[in-house]
DNA sequence: CTGTTAGCGCCTTCAT
DNA sequence: ATGAAGGCGCTAACAG
């Protein structure tokens, strides 16, 4: 292993100079800094990540947790994922995966090994014992989800209300005269009753505002069988209801239960799902959507944590913080009045 | 921040008898070690990783280098992260994320840092540029996926050419004097030769050894369009072959445009996806399906990796090891005949 | 069975 | 603008 001492010697310098040169807390003279520049190259050094963290007190890790493990809503976990691990990186930050079924203790080992700076926490639940926890925590945490008490954390969400509201009006739009939920599977409804209250709260208003009829069918069964009693239940009250499944997983199933149906989303009447854009385009016909927006949504959320790291620079005052969705047009609802 | 000197002056111990009891690599007196436990509780002590990592030339750390990024096959890969980080930690291990848009410089970060102690690369492609990199790092390496040339370093993955033996033996059993694999993107093909090449190899041997045709439509454009089309072709040399599609992104596309085209799978014809479980059970009806199993990869890399760490255990003899593939039968298949 | 001690590689305060 | 030196918290000899 090759050490800072290693490139000092090349160099002709002091360790300590070496040090300098590569964290820049101090001026160096341009021939000093080219000879140990050079010299690292020669050497291809590297500092050791553990020496550095322990006499700094800087990991320069992000710990993530995710939702793993059992009954773990896994599905579109990957653009989060994959847009924190990007931003850190800009950062020069690394990051370290902590499961979500390792409780409150993947929090405290995290914090208490110091084996991050500050730390992610995703998949949170309206009623999460690991908010407490976290908030006790000496680092900065950042949760995505909105619990019903933050605890004083910063926090980051979808506008889940703002989506029902964008999903509704669009239907009513569409000239529909009334709108029917195809919800959330039993145990999400258990688990997340923050996230489904407030899409379905967002929802009642618009269809209230422009007084059409409002309807929820849930829990829906997973897979095909369920999604078919759905639709029956659905399309129980007559006529031609707009359709609207906040449920990535739900979506493609509801969408062949209603084409198998006889009732063609895109010809015969509307359907609109809560998913991704990908998701949205993967299935045929493609589904209009309202978009999650996790890449926005997790990009905020490391924007607020790296203000929250930095000693320089003001966190935002709100604690919760809104991403606006975005609903997308596409083959599966009606053709503009 | 409680050190272990904290503990040792609350137990009445020296500094290293602490450390002593943590590790156990000395024996420890009944007293003395309750007295130690005592206080690590009552402080609720947790050793600093840095610290540890720095002392013990050991990090506990994986480095998981997956393949995020630009133009990054991202489908079915949360399995294999998860199974890898639950390995991990049941070895008391974390697992440090790095994406393969960083190319070979994350590899050699990893090890020059001493980020980690052992490396799992996945997505690894016929001839990538990272793999003599990979080689000559002095942490052990193991690859998800078979290179042209390992450069010595173990390998694990999917046995591409028995599954698709295993998909054309099941066409032939049931019946069809023909099969036509719809195959991948144009751009899988160019990078993933190896991984295309093994499934059709398998399939082109098994069609023959069967004596029934054969025919590969590919590229296959992704979305909608493209899987009609590539049906269109598929049809085109009338009768009812059976349909192979070992592209997970593709299989319901191609499902769809068969069903759209009147050529029920399960009814009029065969198909069988190469695609996960659970990808296949999403879908309506429900594809039969050759499974890539990436929790078996997984945890076998795992096994492999963990053993290449300890000094005791002996790795396994052969570097590349095949995971077996699993046909299950579901709707889109005819009834045995 | 336990204590003392010498680093692990780097950052950072002093001193110059 | 640069060096020297102490210590970050822990492991693992070395000495009883």
């Amino acid at each position: 292993m090759v050490t800072s001492r290693d490139v000092a010697r090349v160099a002709g310098v002091s360790q300590s100079t070496v040090s300098y040169v590569m964290s820049g807390r101090r001026s160096i003279s341009a021939e000093t800094r080219k000879r140990v520049l050079d010299a690292i190259e020669q050497l291809t050094y590297q500092p050791n990540a553990g020496a550095r963290a322990l006499a700094s007190q800087r990991t320069q890790v992000i710990g993530l947790v995710v939702p793993f493990g059992p009954g773990a809503d896994t599905a579109g976990l990957l653009p989060f994922i994959e847009t924190i691990a990007s931003c850190a990186r800009a950062e020069d930050h690394d990051v370290l995966l902590v499961t979500t079924d390792e409780g409150a203790a993947g929090l405290t080992r995290l914090a208490g090994r110091a084996l991050c700076d500050a730390i992610v926490l995703m998949d949170v639940e309206a009623d999460d014992a690991r908010i407490p926890v976290a908030a006790a925590l000496k680092v900065p945490v950042i949760l995505i989800g909105v619990p019903d008490d933050s605890a004083g954390l910063h926090c980051v969400d979808m506008d889940f209300t703002l989506a029902g509201t964008l999903a509704v009006d669009e239907i009513a739009a569409l000239g529909h005269d009334r709108v029917v939920l195809i919800g959330h599977a039993a145990d999400v409804i258990e688990r997340d009753i923050n996230f489904v209250r407030r899409f379905q709260r967002g929802a009642a208003a618009a269809a209230a505002r422009h007084g059409i009829g409002y309807s929820v069918v849930a829990p829906v069964p997973p897979g095909t069988a369920g999604a078919r009693e759905a639709v029956e239940r659905a399309l129980d009250g007559g006529g031609r209801p707009g359709v609207v499944v906040p449920n990535s997983q739900a979506v493609a199933p509801v969408l062949h239960a209603l084409i198998e149906r006889g009732v063609v989303p895109g010809r015969d009447t509307s359907l609109i799902g809560l998913c991704t854009d990908a998701a949205a385009e993967a299935t045929t016909p493609a589904v209009t959507n309202v978009s999650l927006e996790p890449r926005d949504v997790s990009r905020r959320a490391m924007e607020i944590l790296f203000r929250l790291l930095d000693r320089g620079g003001e966190p935002p005052a709100q604690l919760v913080e809104l991403i606006r969705p975005r609903l997308t047009r596409r083959e599966t609802t009606l053709p503009a009045p």
